[in-house]
DNA sequence: TCGTTTCCTGACCGTATGGTCAAATCACAG
DNA sequence: CTGTGATTTGACCATACGGTCAGGAAACGA
């Protein structure tokens, strides 16, 4: 099989794309980011762009799908606790974690869904209230246990996401109240253990 | 004094015109946003708003200043206040209710900030972070006098920012989680309930 | 009423953008 | 080596956008 250059050749050009794209679409919003912009920071040109993806909207929905996944992904976390202290903890941790590694995903999803989900508006009718309700059920069966206070459910998942998500999305703002600084690791597990104390004790747990 | 006129005109041509670049502005984001479509959601030629507001750049700016004066009026909840039950808890409740109200300010200011805030950077590192070291020695105080768990002022901050602004930066995945259907009078007291509940419990507050 | 200032607006312009295409180049199989 | 299909890219196109402008309408002061 010699086909693995070429194999090769086209997942490396889709990842430097879609990484640029990330980039770009968080930056500038769908709207203002442009194919050249994408291509000068891929350093391709504009039209091997539209070789691997046909218009910006597919761009577009890709690099949105790719965020939806990796941050489905920190639901696992969630799954196979015992008590809301363990689930509720790891979760935020994970959430965290992938605010600090992709703030640009989380800011492009953050302004998909500020611009009513027009792309990704199915998952939020499917995949999302699925989860959703999955973890209001595990939730709701904490508080019937005595594990936590009896908060409601739904808002507590809000809370959880407004929290985390915010250290990705006002990232910038964080920065430029820190002096102008990047949180460093020690800031950064600090910022971690504050949400963590302050929603896990807020919610009983602690 | 018979120009009253010509300034009632202005005024409210400026008023439409603000008004509807704010929901322009939230929905499309600066770069997708269009003279055209905030002439026609006021109902006036696109040349007459170039008349009013010199560029994009020049409307974009005012309506991002609008918000950012309403956001800092409920700086006011906090002060004066002798224990954090009753500052934060005001806070949270002014914030909330901005959230109902201006959804689409909100957003716009959220896009500006994920965006790296090129137009309002000065406002960041001036009366922002004023206010913020503000509030900070307020908290600080509260917990010298044993008023409140010792968190960190400044992640508590964020927090608040976060869970409250979420409710109308995310209205829309709310609304789609709620059924597709808008939050009604009770749904927003309880949410209101909600994280205050959580948020003071978690500072030790209540 | 008349002159002046403010307000309004259709038509227009230069530019930038998303997207196309044909020709050149490259990977690969036989 | 040669033929075939995948990949690359500069040049090009139609459109849409922000912004301009001249001339008309309306408000105002005298």
């Amino acid at each position: 099989m010699k086909t693995a250059r070429r194999t090769e050749i086209r997942r490396e050009n889709e990842r430097v794309i879609l990484d640029a794209a990330e980039r770009v679409f968080a930056e500038a919003g769908f709207g203002g980011a442009t194919m050249q912009l994408i291509a000068d920071m891929a350093g391709l040109p504009k039209a091997n762009l539209h070789y691997y993806f046909p218009t910006k909207e597919a761009l577009y929905r890709r690099v949105v799908s790719q965020i939806f996944e990796i941050w489905l992904d920190a639901a696992s976390s969630f799954d196979g606790a015992e008590d809301p202290a363990t689930g509720i903890g790891a979760y935020v941790d994970a959430k965290m974690e992938i605010s600090r590694r992709h703030p640009h995903g989380s800011k492009v999803w953050a302004a998909e869904v500020m611009q009513g989900a027009p792309v990704i508006q199915d998952y939020l009718e499917t995949t999302l209230k699925d989860w959703t309700n999955g973890r209001i059920a595990v939730i709701q069966r904490w508080i019937d246990e005595g594990k936590m206070a009896p908060v409601d459910p739904r808002h507590l998942l809000y809370m959880l996401w407004a929290t985390t998500q915010h250290y990705a999305d006002f990232g910038h703002q964080i920065e430029t109240l820190n002096d102008a600084t990047p949180l460093c690791d020690r800031q950064w597990a600090e910022a971690k253990a504050s949400v963590k104390t302050i929603l896990l004790r807020g919610i009983g747990a602690l």
